[in-house]
DNA sequence: ACCTGAACACCGTTCAAGT
DNA sequence: ACCTGAACACCGTTCAAGT
């Protein structure tokens, strides 16, 4: 028993069951221990919480060498965003964090790097890290567009419903459909949709940065 | 008592004493009812977060005529944000939504049409919507940038100590100050940094309507 | 038929009692 | 000194009993 366990145990718990199911005596019960007992190795839920981040952020790829700064950050954060697809739960525990560990900061740090070391200045550096914002962390807030889980009959029903109450909300949500034979509804595909907006955020820093 | 009454309740509580105290049960006596009571406007407590959503949605301003496209988006989308800072909680339950109401459709509808009149194709706006994500709710996602609640010593306290450690994450974190008389690590101009990406998102989306 | 109090199945965390 | 079980102060929601 160690943090370090108590902590892989956690992530593997909200992998396995959800997030929900990561409480302070579940967890404890996985690990065949008193709830108490945590309270050891973590000084609260939070902590746990914060520890959990930590190790996924572990996941993420190191920095590139030898690359630009646009091709250097997009790798990074296309790297971080697989790790929020293994780990589903991640960004809703990212989003509810309000402690930067040192973890974070280290990652934080080596972004501002690859901007610095393309010839940013502080000021620019500031309002790209706000603009990116939560991309940093490998996904976007995709609310009310998240389906509800639920088999693909009921969510054809949910569609037609949609498409006959909100015509041009249903025909937003299936345009850009790269998969020619994808259900109705099925969703569209959210490593483009992701990488879309991160290239039009990009594009434009390059643009700021030759102007300046 | 009504539903609306109910609703209204919850907002002017989030508001006052913040969401973690809009409990059933807190709710109920706020109102002087029993718990059970709210159970009949309501079938459940997510239901009445999604009819707090909406009661704010309606604070929003209307879409303005006349005005291009690019206009009317910013105006709207600046508007939402300014309904935000009217209500702190607000974001957090909107993120925490999974299901979109019809009042919800009616705003996204409405965005869509600005788009549509500004003659983008069905597959751009699909990108357009996904990249502005919870822009278009008058929100992004700050994470671990936000300043933990504590006086202005400890603040400092708190900031030196993040000098010392991560001197870059520092330094960008109080770049770009736009008041030049703010203290160190009070903060940046939320303001500002929200329009900054959110024009780098729009001047982007033009220049690739243009080219199309 | 409607309303409502007690109860159920949970939380995170405190704290005193036991070893 | 360390560990731990019971207890505290909450949740959202069910459900049966009372009117």
């Amino acid at each position: 028993m160690s943090r370090e366990i108590v902590l892989r145990a956690a992530v593997a718990l909200a992998d396995d069951a959800g997030i929900d199911s990561v409480s302070m005596r579940n967890l404890a019960q996985e690990l065949g221990v008193v709830p108490m007992a945590l309270y050891k190795h973590v000084t609260n839920k939070e902590e746990l919480l914060d520890g959990m981040v930590d190790l996924i952020i572990g996941e993420f790829d190191p920095p590139t060498c030898g690359a630009g700064w646009k091709d250097a950050i997009r790798q990074r954060i296309l790297s971080a965003r697989q790790a929020m697809l293994r780990h589903r739960w991640a960004p809703e525990v990212i989003r509810s964090r309000t402690h930067a560990t040192p973890v974070v900061l280290d990652y934080l740090n080596s972004l501002i790097a690859t901007f610095r070391a393309g010839g940013f200045s502080a000021d620019l550096i500031h309002q790209v890290m706000h603009a990116l914002g939560s991309r940093t962390w490998g996904f976007t807030l995709e609310v009310f567009f998240t389906p509800p889980p639920a088999g693909p009959d009921l969510h054809t029903a949910l569609f037609s419903q949609l498409a006959a109450t909100h015509p041009d909300v249903g025909e937003i949500a299936t345009a850009g459909f790269h998969d020619e034979d994808s259900t109705v509804g099925q969703g569209c595909d959210e490593e483009f949709e992701f990488a879309f907006g991160l290239d039009v955020l990009l594009d434009g820093f390059e643009r700021l940065h030759q102007q300046a």
